[in-house]
DNA sequence: AGTGTGACACTGG
DNA sequence: TCCAGTGCCACAC
């Protein structure tokens, strides 16, 4: 446990606390860091996240809703059957109804 | 210490 | 309104 690492813990507690058949975006998380503009950031935590179980890196997408990440869960497509699994319909890497399933941190957490 | 990279987000045409 | 290009911040090498 590194202080340092404050950011990157930020990330995997919020993606922790992201609740069943929901889903947010890297931009959501990382404007509820304070840091909007490292969205991107988010994606590289999410990277080393997803060495984690605990982290369900699969609720985290782009504010697109499309699943940019599903090359990192195996090269297949191992994210979409978990987002499905939570009764997340996906189509095409693209989650139907994205407004629906966004989960936003800074609504939820305050 | 500096450069490159990245699972994004935004602005312009 | 949609597609493409640029900008961004923080981590890894």
């Amino acid at each position: 446990m590194k202080e340092t690492d404050n950011f990157f813990n930020k990330v995997y507690e919020v993606a922790r606390l992201i609740p069943y058949g929901r889903v947010t975006s890297y931009g959501a998380i990382a404007i509820y860091l304070g840091a909007a503009r490292s969205a991107r950031m988010v994606g590289w935590a999410m990277n080393k996240a997803h060495h984690l179980e605990d982290i369900p890196a699969h609720r985290v997408v782009n504010r697109k809703g499309v699943l940019t990440g599903k090359h990192h869960f195996g090269g297949t497509n191992l994210m979409q059957q978990l987002l499905e699994n939570e009764k997340i319909i996906v189509v095409d890497n693209q989650i139907q109804d994205f407004e629906k399933v966004f989960w936003n941190p800074l609504k939820e957490l305050s």
